[in-house]
DNA sequence: CCAGACGTTGTT
DNA sequence: GTCTGG
DNA sequence: CCAGACGTTGTT
DNA sequence: GTCTGG
């Protein structure tokens, strides 16, 4: 499902959070980002406010021979498995993070046809992605790094049919508001347990996009009727 | 006690 | 880092 | 013996 | 169709 996504510009930012890391201003606006790319995160930090970093995009364990050596699918995160999961049991007690986002992509057969959609907030500039993160290092000591992934549930009933296919369709990633958010990052983790859901249909609009590879803004060009939630 | 694992999605 | 299996 | 799996990529 | 795990 979910292995590239857009993030969002500095106007969406600057709409959703009164107080910006300095760290947004460096990171390219509405960047098609993809697995194993560095993204933009937003994590708790220890005098209670926000630190804003890029991290790896799939989740490491801590030590590790390589990030190039790591296989697992680790970039998506089921909810269900949050408790149960040794790879993910501290992170969740631990280390939540927020992957800001503006958009992402679903390949939905409609009419027998392939056809890619861009779904982005409704409403807002942008959301949230729940997510878990761990510090990282090579066994050898070469890299360090943060690494993240992004948890995912059931698809809400807009998403169902826009997620059809695929040994593991009907699911989305769990998408926050920024008050929400908060609760992930500072709640505890009961709290944060609560917010593991679909969110309400209404938060999302989806539209076909042209397939112009390697053509980011053609991407995210609407080509074909908004759908809304 | 040490060694090895640690997991999810879907492509134009 | 932490758990599991041998 | 039956039920379920059967697999790989990640830079467009 | 064949193998694996339970």
């Amino acid at each position: 499902m979910c292995t590239r996504y857009l993030t969002p510009d500095q106007r969406a930012y600057e709409q959703a959070i009164s107080h910006i890391p300095p760290f947004w201003k460096d990171f390219e606006s509405h960047f098609d980002v993809r697995i194993t790319n560095h993204v933009p995160v937003i994590r708790p930090a220890p005098d209670g406010g926000y630190i804003g970093e890029a991290m790896y995009w799939t989740l490491l364990p801590p030590r590790y021979d390589s990030k190039k050596a790591w296989r697992l699918p680790t970039f998506n995160l089921r909810a269900e498995r949050l408790d149960e999961s040794r790879m993910y049991a501290t992170p969740f007690r631990l280390r939540r993070c927020l992957l800001p986002a503006a958009g992402f992509y679903e390949w939905p057969e409609i009419d027998g046809r392939k056809t890619r959609h861009c779904i982005r907030p409704a409403e807002a500039g942008l959301f949230f992605f729940a997510g878990l993160w761990n510090p990282y290092q090579s066994r050898d000591g070469s890299e360090a790094d943060h690494s993240c992934g992004l948890i995912t549930c059931d698809a809400n009933p807009f998403m169902r049919p826009l997620h059809n296919t695929g040994g593991n369709k009907h699911r989305m990633p769990v998408i926050l508001d920024w008050a929400r958010g908060n609760r992930w990052l500072f709640g505890d983790t009961d709290e944060a347990r609560e917010l593991l859901a679909p969110c309400p249909d209404n938060w999302l609009m989806a539209y076909p996009v042209t397939r112009n590879a390697g053509d980011v803004p053609a991407q995210t060009e609407p080509a074909g009727e908004p759908v809304y939630g």
